[in-house]
RNA sequence: GCGAGAGUGGCGGAAUUGGCAGACGCGCAGGACUUAGGAUCCUGUGGGGUAACCUGUGUGGGUUCAACUCCCACCUCUCGCACCA
C-alpha cells in the first residue's frame, strides 16, 4: 500500500521532485543538516534559564519498537517546543547496555556480550537518528562503558564506608540445572522460564543496599512531588511508591512463654484488639523455633514442615490464595494484657521478614486469623463491638476488622478502638512489655548478581583483613573481556583466575575479588546526572554542570517503571547527595508517563504477532509521518490504538501541507519582508489572520498546559483546511501576500515540534535562511484573537433555540434584548411568564419562562 | 479484596473553570476533475423524523436556569497492589 504521490506534472521546466512531497529526500537533508551544524550540543549557559528533557534510555536489545518511537516523539516535541521557547535545552540519549538477553544471546549465538551490544548500539542509534530526534549526540554514553561504571564503584565504596552497603544471607531463587540465580519474574508456576527445572530456594551471601533507611524521607518527599501537581508526578505513580514503601505504625510486644526462658516479640498495627490475641503465630523460619519445638511430641513433622516452607519460592510462598497451614507448637505463651495461656502455632502465611517474624492472632478482628482458627478451632475472644448488633464468638461468620467501642478489655473497655491504639501503646511502655514502632513493607535492595554482563562488586576478600572496598586508585574493577561461556549459563567470572585473584589492598597478601555485578537498576539510578557531564574525569559529577542541569524538568517513559527504576533512582539521588556529589533532593521534578501502544485491541509483543517495525514505517511515510501519528491518535498518558489507515491520513496531512506551496505558488514567487498593517482591507484576510493568531493560542497552550498534542495538531489541521479553502481577494495582491505569508510560516513553525523536517522544508522555501530549530516559538497577538462577531446561543429553559450572530463587546443587556427578539425566540416566550435571564457574557443567553 | 484510572458516533478521540456534545482524524456517502482513480479537491455524515421537532455522553437517582463535567448508588473494562499482621 505505497502511496502514490505522483501528483500533477508541472510545467515550465521545474523538476516535479520540488513540488511534490517526498519523505524521505527532506528528512536525509535535514538530518545532514542538523548534524552539520551541531544543531542540538547543549552547552552550560548560566545567563539562560535551562530545561533539562529526558527520556528512559532504552535497553540495547536490538531494534526500535514502538513504544520507544512513542516515547522519544513525546520527549522530542517538548525539547524542541522549550528550545523556541528560549530555554537552553538538554536532551540526552544513551544505553541501558548491561542485562540478561546480552548473556543470553552470547551463549545462543556464541558470541560476546560486549560485542552483541555494542552492534545493537550502532543499529538502534541509527535508527534514533533517522527519526530525527534532536538528541545531543556528544553526550551520549553506554552503561557498559568501563568509564561510566567506574563511577558507580567508586559510589559503592563511599556507600560501604558509610554503612549503606551490607552483606548478608537472604533466600534467592536458584535454578539447580542452570546454577544461577533468577529474578522474581523469571520463575513461572514455580519453575524456571528456561529450562523449567523446579526452582529452589537458596541462602546466598548478597549486597544490599541500605533503601529503608531512606524510606520515611521518600515517603515524605512523595507529598512534594505531589504537591506541584499538573506540573509534578502523576497521582497514580505516587500512590504506587507510597503503597511499595508501606509504612504501618504499630507496636512490638513480648509475650513470655510457659516454661522458657526467652519471650516471643510480636509485631501488631492492632494493639487496640490484644485482648483478643487467643494464639500466636511463628513464621517457618523463626529463630527460636527450634529451640522450641525441641523434645515436643511432634518436632519432628514441625522441622519438616518448616523446611518444605523454606524450600518454596517466593511467590508461591506469599500467594494470597494459597491455603493456611500450621502446626501446633505444643507450648504455650501468656497473653500478658489477659494473664491467659495461648498456644503458639507454627504457620506458612507468616513471613519472616516482615515485623519480627512473628504474630500475635485475633481471629474476631482480622479475617486471616479467624479463617485460621476456624479450621483449627482455636478460640474466639471478642474484643470490638461496632455499632448495631453485638458480635457473638459463636456466630460470627466473618472477623470484624472495622472501628467499635472496646470490649472484654480490662481498664480499655468502653474506649473508642482508634483512641485505644494510643493507649494500649502508652500502657504497654510504661510496663516495659515493649515499644512503639514503624515498620516498612519495602525491603534493603539485593543487588548482587550472579551474572557476568554487569559492573563487578569493587570488593575483595582478604584471608588476614577480610572484606574490604577495593582501593579508590585501583578502579575500575574492568570485566575481563576474553571469556569462555559455560554451555549452562553460569557466570564464568567465578572460573577466571586472572580476575578474582588479586591483593589485599591493606596488607598486601593474597586476596580474592568479589565475583557478582550489580543488578543493572543501579546503572540507571544516577544515568541521569552523568548526562550532565559525560566526559568528566575528576568524578562522577562536574559539580558546575550538575548544578546547572540538575533536577530533571521533564522525565518522560513508560508507566512499568513506576515502581522499581524511580524509587531506586530517587533513592540513590539521595545517597549522592549525602555522599557529597550532588546537591540534590530529588532527581525528576516533573514526570511524564505515556501509555501504551496497541494493535487489535493487545500491547504490541512478538507473542502476539501484532509487531509493527518502525523501520518499515519509515521507508514507506517517513520519519515525519511515523512521528505525527504517534502524537496525533491519543495524548501521550493514555494508551494509543496502532491504525494503518490512521497513519495513513498522517501522511496525507503532511502532503496537503506541502502542497499548500504549490496553490500559494504564484504569492511567494518573489519573498520579501512582508509589513503587515493594522487594519486589513479585506475580509477573508482579516479571518485568515484571526485563524493564524487563534491557532498559535491553542497550539501553544495545549503543549505549555498539558502536553496534549493531538488537540494541538488538530488545530493546525485547521488552520491548513482553512488555507485550502482560503481565496485571495486579488492575486499577488500585497495584502494578500502578506497575510498568507504569515500563515504559511506560522504553520511551518507551529509544526515544527512535531514534524521538524517538513517544517524546516517549508521554512526554507518561504525564503527563509535555514534553521527553523532556532526561530522563536512564534507569539499571538491578543486583539487579532478576539472575534468582532461572535455566536451567541440563546437557550429557553435551557434548551437550546436559536444562534444569533451579534457583535461581540456590546453591553449585557443589548444580548439578552437582542435574544429575546429573535422570532425564533419569541416563539417559545410568548405568552408566558419570564422569570429570569441568565446571561453568560459573550457565550449564551437562557430566559427561563413558565407557563 | 484494596487502590487508581476509564466508559462519549461505525473507529481513534475533542469539549481547558458547570454554559452550543461529537473539534480533528479515520471510515463511509455524494459530487468535481479524469481514459481511469485506490491520487487530489469540494460537500455531507450521532440516532429517529418529509418536516417542525424529538432524542442522545455506561445504568438509576439527585443538585442546578443549565450536567460528558458536581453529588449518591450501581454496572462494565483496564492497570497496579494483593496473606505485610
Amino acid at each position: 500500500m505505497i502511496p502514490n504521490y505522483s501528483g500533477h506534472k508541472v510545467a515550465g521546466g521545474k523538476t516535479e521532485m520540488s513540488n511534490k512531497y517526498s519523505p524521505e529526500n527532506i528528512e536525509l537533508k535535514w538530518q545532514r543538516y542538523w548534524e552539520e551544524n551541531a544543531s542540538y550540543q547543549a552547552t552550560e549557559a548560566p545567563d539562560k534559564p535551562k530545561y533539562y528533557l529526558l527520556e528512559m534510555f532504552p535497553y540495547p536489545s536490538g531494534r526500535i519498537h514502538m513504544g520507544h518511537v512513542r516515547n522519544y516523539c513525546i520527549g522530542d516535541v517538548i525539547a524542541r517546543y522549550k528550545r523556541m521557547q528560549g530555554y537552553n535545552v538538554l536532551h540526552p540519549m544513551g544505553w541501558d547496555a548491561f542485562g540478561l538477553p546480552a548473556e543470553n544471546a552470547a551463549i545462543k549465538h556464541r558470541t560476546h556480550p560486549a560485542s552483541w551490544t555494542q552492534k545493537n548500539i550502532a543499529y538502534m542509534r541509527r535508527q534514533l537518528q533517522r527519526m530525527g530526534y534532536s538528541y545531543d549526540w556528544t553526550r551520549e554514553l553506554s552503561t557498559a562503558d568501563p568509564q561510566y561504571y567506574r563511577w558507580e564503584q567508586l559510589i559503592f565504596i563511599k556507600m560501604y564506608e558509610r554503612g549503606l552497603v551490607y552483606k548478608k544471607k537472604s533466600p534467592l531463587n536458584w535454578c539447580p540445572s542452570c546454577k544461577t540465580v533468577l529474578a522474581n519474574e523469571q520463575v513461572e508456576g514455580g519453575g524456571c522460564w528456561r529450562c523449567d527445572t523446579s526452582v529452589v530456594q537458596k541462602d546466598l551471601e548478597q549486597w544490599f543496599f541500605r533503601i529503608t533507611a531512606y524510606a520515611d524521607e521518600l515517603l515524605k518527599f512523595c507529598d512534594e512531588l505531589h504537591a506541584s501537581a499538573g506540573s509534578g508526578w502523576p497521582e497514580r505513580v505516587i500512590t504506587m511508591q507510597k503503597n511499595w514503601i508501606g509504612k504501618s505504625e504499630g507496636v512490638e510486644v513480648d509475650f513470655p512463654v510457659i516454661g522458657f526462658n526467652k519471650p516471643i516479640r510480636i509485631f501488631t498495627t492492632r494493639p487496640d484488639t490484644i485482648y483478643g490475641a487467643t494464639f500466636v503465630i511463628l513464621a517457618p523460619e523463626h529463630p527460636l523455633l527450634r529451640e522450641l519445638v525441641g523434645g515436643e511430641p511432634n518436632e519432628e513433622e514441625i522441622l519438616a514442615f518448616a523446611e518444605g516452607e523454606r524450600q518454596v519460592d517466593r511467590i508461591t510462598r506469599t500467594a494470597a490464595d494459597r491455603e493456611k497451614v500450621g502446626y501446633p507448637a505444643g507450648r504455650y505463651a501468656i497473653n500478658p494484657y489477659t494473664n491467659q495461656r495461648i498456644p503458639i502455632w507454627v504457620a506458612n502465611f507468616v513471613l519472616p521478614e516482615y515485623g519480627t517474624g512473628a504474630i500475635m492472632s485475633v481471629p474476631t478482628h482480622d479475617q486471616r486469623d479467624f479463617e485460621f482458627a476456624k479450621k483449627y478451632g482455636i478460640p474466639l475472644q471478642v474484643v470490638i463491638q461496632p455499632q448495631g448488633e453485638p458480635l457473638k464468638e459463636e456466630t460470627m461468620t466473618a472477623a470484624h476488622e472495622g472501628e467499635g467501642v472496646l470490649v472484654n478489655s480490662d481498664i480499655f473497655s468502653g474506649m473508642g478502638n482508634e483512641e485505644a491504639k494510643g493507649a494500649i501503646i502508652e500502657y504497654t511502655e510504661n510496663r516495659g512489655w515493649g515499644e512503639r514502632k514503624v515498620n516498612y513493607r519495602l525491603r534493603d535492595w539485593g543487588i548482587s548478581r550472579q551474572r557476568y554482563w554487569g559492573a563487578p562488586i569493587p570488593i575483595v576478600y582478604c584471608e588476614r583483613c577480610g572484606t574490604l572496598p577495593v582501593s579508590e586508585a585501583d578502579l575500575p574493577v574492568v570485566l575481563p573481556a576474553k571469556i569462555e561461556f559455560p554451555a549452562d549459563g553460569h557466570s564464568p567470572l567465578p572460573e577466571m583466575e586472572d580476575f578474582v585473584n588479586t591483593t589485599c589492598p591493606k596488607c598486601g597478601g593474597r586476596a580474592a575479588r568479589d565475583t557478582d555485578t550489580m543488578d543493572t537498576f543501579v546503572e540507571s539510578s544516577w544515568y541521569f546526572a552523568r548526562f550532565t557531564c559525560v566526559k568528566y574525569t575528576a568524578g562522577p559529577f562536574d559539580p558546575k554542570a550538575a548544578s546547572y542541569w540538575l533536577p530533571v524538568d521533564q522525565y518522560v517513559g513508560g508507566i512499568e517503571h513506576a515502581i522499581l527504576h524511580l524509587l531506586y533512582a530517587r533513592f540513590y539521588t539521595k545517597v549522592m547527595r549525602d555522599l557529597g556529589f550532588l546537591e540534590l533532593d530529588e532527581p525528576f521534578s516533573a514526570l511524564l508517563t505515556q501509555g501504551m501502544v496497541i494493535k487489535d485491541g493487545a500491547k504490541m509483543s512478538k507473542s502476539k504477532g501484532n509487531v509493527v517495525d518502525p523501520n518499515d514505517l519509515i521507508s514507506e511515510y517517513g520519519a515525519d509521518t511515523v512521528r505525527l501519528f504517534s502524537l496525533f491518535a491519543s495524548p501521550p498518558e493514555r494508551d494509543l490504538e496502532w491504525s494503518e489507515e490512521g497513519v495513513e491520513g498522517s501522511f496525507r496531512f503532511l502532503s496537503r501541507v506541502f502542497r499548500l506551496l504549490e496553490k500559494f505558488d504564484f504569492i511567494l514567487i518573489q519573498p520579501k519582508q512582508f509589513d503587515l498593517p493594522n487594519t486589513l482591507k479585506h475580509l477573508q484576510n482579516k479571518e485568515l489572520r484571526r485563524q493564524v493568531h487563534r491557532t498559535i493560542k491553542k497550539v501553544t497552550e495545549d503543549i505549555e498546559r498539558r502536553f496534549h498534542f493531538n488537540t494541538a495538531i488538530a488545530a493546525i489541521m485547521e488552520l491548513v483546511n482553512a488555507l485550502y479553502l482560503y481565496e485571495p481577494p486579488a492575486a499577488a495582491d500585497d495584502e494578500a501576500q502578506a497575510v498568507v505569508h504569515e500563515a504559511l510560516g506560522s504553520v511551518a513553525l507551529l509544526l515544527s515540534p512535531f514534524v521538524p523536517h517538513i517544517a524546516e522544508e517549508l521554512w526554507e522555501r518561504l525564503g527563509n535562511p535555514p534553521g527553523i530549530f532556532e526561530q522563536p516559538w512564534p507569539k499571538y497577538q491578543d486583539d487579532l484573537v478576539m472575534l468582532e462577531k461572535i455566536t451567541l446561543v440563546v437557550q429557553v429553559n435551557g434548551k437550546l433555540r436559536a444562534r444569533i450572530e451579534v457583535s461581540a463587546n456590546p453591553a449585557p443587556e443589548e444580548h439578552k434584548t437582542m435574544a429575546l427578539q429573535d422570532d425564533r425566540i419569541r416563539k417559545y416566550v410568548e405568552g408566558k411568564h419570564i422569570r429570569k435571564v441568565i446571561y453568560v457574557p459573550k457565550k449564551l443567553v437562557n430566559i427561563v419562562v413558565v407557563a
